[in-house]
DNA sequence: AAACATATACGAAGCACGTCGTAGATGCAA
DNA sequence: TTGCATCTACGACGTGCTTCGTATATGTTT
C-alpha cells in the first residue's frame, strides 16, 4: 500500500526532470551499486560502514529519496527490495566534472589535469593511457584543421 | 569596537585551524580576490553581480564568515574595508581537487583525467604542457627508482 | 497462531549554507 | 551641525542534506 502511492506520487512528479545532481552521500551509495551492482539496503549499508558508521535507516531514507530523484530504480517482488543505479557511471562523473571545472579551476579544464597530474601518484598504466589519449585528440585536431568545426567528440 | 570584538573573537578561536574548505559561494568570492587582488565590498560584489544577482549584504556577510574562517584578512583603516584572499590559489585548488577526486573517482587521479580531457575543449597549448608534464614524471620515475625521494614540484 | 526477527515508511531534529532586512556607525556635503 | 549617502554588524529565515527514532508491515520459526 505505502509502495503504491510512492509509485504514483513519484511517476507524477519525477516526469520529466533532466539529470538530477546527487549530493555527496548519495555519491557514495552510487559507488557501491556502480561497484556491486543490484543491492538491498542491508548490504549497501554494510558497504559503507566499512568506510564510516552509518546507521540502517539512514541509508534507507537516502534510496528512498534517491528513489524519487530518479537516481536508482527498485524492484520490490519480496520482501526485501532491490535497489540498482539509474545512471551511469561515466555519465554522472562527466556532469560532476562540468560543475567542478567550473567552480574550481574557472572552467579550465587544462589547469585541473595539471594540478591532478601534480599531486597525486598515478600509475604508469595510467600515463600511458593519458598520452594516448593525448595523440589522439591532437591528431584528430590535425585532420579536422579546416574541415568545418571541430568537435571535441573523443571517439 | 564591533570590529575589536570581532578581532579577539576571531584570534582566539581561529588560532590553528588547519585549512578550512572553502563552500562554492566561498569560492567564487576567493575566485574575484584572486584574480584581482584586494578589493571592497562594493567592488567584489560588482564583480559577482556580472554573472549572477547577489545583494550587498550577501556578500558582506560571506566575507565576513570567510574572515572568521580564516579564508580572507581585512584591512580596515579607512571606513571602507579591504579584503584580500589568506589562501593561496593553487593549494586551495588542490584541496578541493583532493575531495572531488576521492568522492567522485574513488580516489583515481587518472580516471579523472580521462574524463577531463575527453569531454572538454582543451586548447593545443595546454595540451603541449600535460605532455610535457607527463614526460617529465615518467623521467623521474625512471630516475628515481632506487633513489630516496621525488619532488613533485611541477617548476 | 503467536512470537520474533527483519523490513519499510515517515516524521522530525540538527546543521550548514545562502539570503536578506534592518539597525547602527561613519564620513561627506551643504 | 545637520542631513544624506554609504558602510558594517548581526539577527533571522528558507532550503537542502543527513541523521535517527519510531511506527507499521511482512516473513519465519516454533
Amino acid at each position: 500500500m505505502y509502495e503504491l502511492i510512492r509509485s504514483i506520487k513519484t511517476a507524477v512528479i519525477m516526469s520529466k526532470t533532466p539529470i538530477p545532481k546527487p549530493t555527496e552521500s548519495e555519491l557514495e551509495i552510487l559507488q557501491v551499486l556502480w561497484q556491486h551492482g543490484p543491492s538491498t539496503v542491508r548490504f549497501t549499508n554494510d558497504q559503507l560502514s566499512q568506510k564510516r558508521e552509518v546507521g540502517y535507516t539512514t541509508t534507507l531514507k537516502l534510496l528512498q529519496l534517491m528513489l524519487d530523484k530518479g537516481l536508482v530504480l527498485r524492484e520490490d517482488d519480496s520482501k526485501t527490495h532491490v535497489y540498482r543505479a539509474a545512471v551511469r557511471e561515466e555519465e554522472t562523473q562527466g556532469l560532476l566534472l562540468d560543475r567542478f571545472v567550473d567552480a574550481t579551476f574557472g572552467g579550465s579544464a587544462g589547469k585541473l589535469v595539471m594540478q591532478a597530474l601534480g599531486n597525486h601518484p598515478t600509475s604508469a598504466d595510467e600515463l600511458a593511457q593519458i598520452r594516448s589519449l593525448l595523440n589522439q585528440i591532437e591528431q584528430q585536431r590535425n585532420n579536422t584543421s579546416n574541415a568545418k568545426g571541430q568537435t571535441d567528440e573523443p571517439a
